[in-house]
DNA sequence: ATTAAGGGCTAAATCCTTTTAGCTTTTAAT
DNA sequence: ATTAAAAGCTAAAAGGATTTAGCCCTTAAT
């Protein structure tokens, strides 16, 4: 390992250009000889060069890098992560992940900090407002593909699933069920996120006849915590018990299972529980929760390849809504 | 952004040389006038001046690059990824992550790839064993420390979570418990987390004076489908129900609900079911399964620390175990 | 007046590739 | 025999930082 050009040609006595346009495959073009071009062949091999990939990257101005900034490393976002490298590893791509823990300054100092760390591009599940967005835009050239929540804008890239087709259906089924008294635990309210979660929640209960009154609708946050104190506030604040609780991700439903287990054992046996996100243990927990399956994988595989096009295949920014999937237990 | 030092230096009228001296904090010792050194501080703070890293890394053959290479971004390996990202770039490193799935060749090709592209070290859960390790050390030259999985070697650096002791303490509440009959779904076997669970179920067992029957011992792999088709093989392979099941990690306890689930509904009410790992949605089950919790951020501090104290504070390797916290129900 | 010491700064090499422009030799054409 | 074209290769620049060796000027010492 760790030879270089310059070592290669010697040892082939040719000058390191030559070498060089052999390994780049232009042999032809700058007419070296089959049987040069095969000498350099060979000793590249016996010695098994690999060009060094920094001196390259200053080079080129490419380091072959993606840079992929996310709130947590938890399931739905392992798995993405996860995907995102094994689709970037196969094209050659490397993955350097950054987590924001959902703050906006750290997200800041992460793409700050990445883009002067010359990666090719970001792939990002941000928490930027459009303006914030544009603003970023503008002083960073490398493309930007958001993931996981969108912002609006005719030229923006997004994968995401779609939240509010899921949301709609889900809470459909319970509407249709004869369900009429639904809440909504949502979370960070300006995330797109809880935006079409929402609008999917909305829409459901229009459509099934249902009313929908602003005091069922509670969004505080997308953490455990913040699942808990809106699940005690719909237990406490009113004095009937729901007939239904939708929680618009899974970290929420643990909050709400953590307070129910603390303070309202009995919840389940008056309250339907529903939420966005699926969980392999829900199959285990009684009573049934449905849920929305986001499809990480297929987020995760359209982000890179959208990622990829606009770096190496002059594509365009582009646009993708991942079906998501009803989990009826 | 992106000024280079050519630019700084021109503005400021004085070599590139001058202005490198002068950012690097070495002004005194090549004697540069306070003057000087104010007027180049000033503008490249005005023009927000960083190195370009790519350059840096070429000319210092140090990229502030870590690898981390790990089976999945499951739950586990999520937070330790984290924890080590989060204190990595405290200290300016970067993360580069990418998943083996439990597959040694992909490893074997992930680890050359990393050390390709100039990575300044590595964190490892390998699969490796003690000869394939040590070929592996001879070949790359930079620092390794092993994280989850641990190979024996007095110049080997880990840091594991106490795997036996974990389990010790486990099985040993179950057996004061006055239950005997337990049975151990294991994983993949050559790895010391099994081999170190092994032995501390073992321990617990001969220290309560219970006798342990090889044939109570399975040992497949680390996914849900093994743990499926261990509890399988215990439940269909003898006729009595085992008093007691312990499963060595989340994924199993998984497969091992699954099974229950669709094939032996009651197993509960006979038997009962410890595991390693811990899940918050464990809270939830009924009946209460006890578990052990790997300390995962403890783990992913004290790996770094090793590897940031081998890089740049010349600190030779060092071994820790991370004690993990009983869950009892 | 000469030498030595110190202050203040810089040219150039280096890290390793890629790429442009062009050099030398041979062959073909007139 | 001369010129043009083609074949086969290479020198050198570029990319942006760091670092070594050393230049030039002033001041102090003898």
């Amino acid at each position: 390992m760790s030879l270089s050009l310059e070592e290669l040609a010697l040892k082939a006595d040719v000058s390191k250009t030559t070498v060089s346009l052999v390994l780049n495959g232009k042999s032809s073009i700058y007419r070296i000889s089959k049987e040069t071009e095969n000498r350099i062949l060979k000793i590249a091999k016996e010695h098994n060069y690999k060009p060094n990939s920094i001196a390259r990257a200053l080079r080129l101005n490419k380091s072959l890098t993606i840079g992929l900034i996310i709130p947590y490393l938890n399931r739905h976002f392992g798995r993405v992560a996860e995907v995102i490298e094994q689709n970037a590893r196969e094209l050659g791509y490397q993955i350097i992940i950054a987590v924001t823990q959902d703050c906006l300054n750290t997200e800041h100092d992460l793409i700050e900090n990445l883009y002067e760390r010359n990666v090719d591009g970001l792939i990002l599940a941000t928490m930027m407002n459009r303006d914030q967005f544009n603003d970023l835009s503008s002083k960073i050239k490398i493309p930007i593909v958001l993931v996981d929540r969108r912002i609006d804008g005719d030229d923006i890239a997004w994968v995401v699933s779609d939240d509010e087709q899921g949301t709609y259906e889900l809470v459909s089924v319970l509407c249709q069920e004869g369900v009429k008294d639904i809440y909504f635990v949502g979370g960070i309210e300006k995330l797109s996120t809880s935006i079409d979660r929402l609008n999917g929640f909305k829409k459901a209960l229009l459509d099934q006849g249902v009313e929908c009154n602003q005091s069922k609708i509670q969004q505080i946050g997308y953490a455990v915590a913040d699942g808990y104190e809106m699940t005690k506030n719909i237990i406490e604040r009113f004095s009937k018990t729901p007939e239904a609780i939708f929680t618009s991700a899974i970290t929420l439903l643990e909050g709400l299972l953590q307070y129910a287990k603390e303070n309202k054992p009995d919840l389940f046996s008056h309250t339907r529980v529903i939420t966005y996100d699926d969980h392999p243990m829900l199959d285990y927990l009684q009573p049934p929760i449905f849920s929305v399956r986001q499809n990480a994988e297929e987020i995760a595989k359209k982000s890179f390849e959208i990622m990829h096009g606009i770096l190496e295949k002059n594509r365009s920014f582009a646009q993708e809504l991942i079906k998501p999937e009803l989990i009826l237990r």
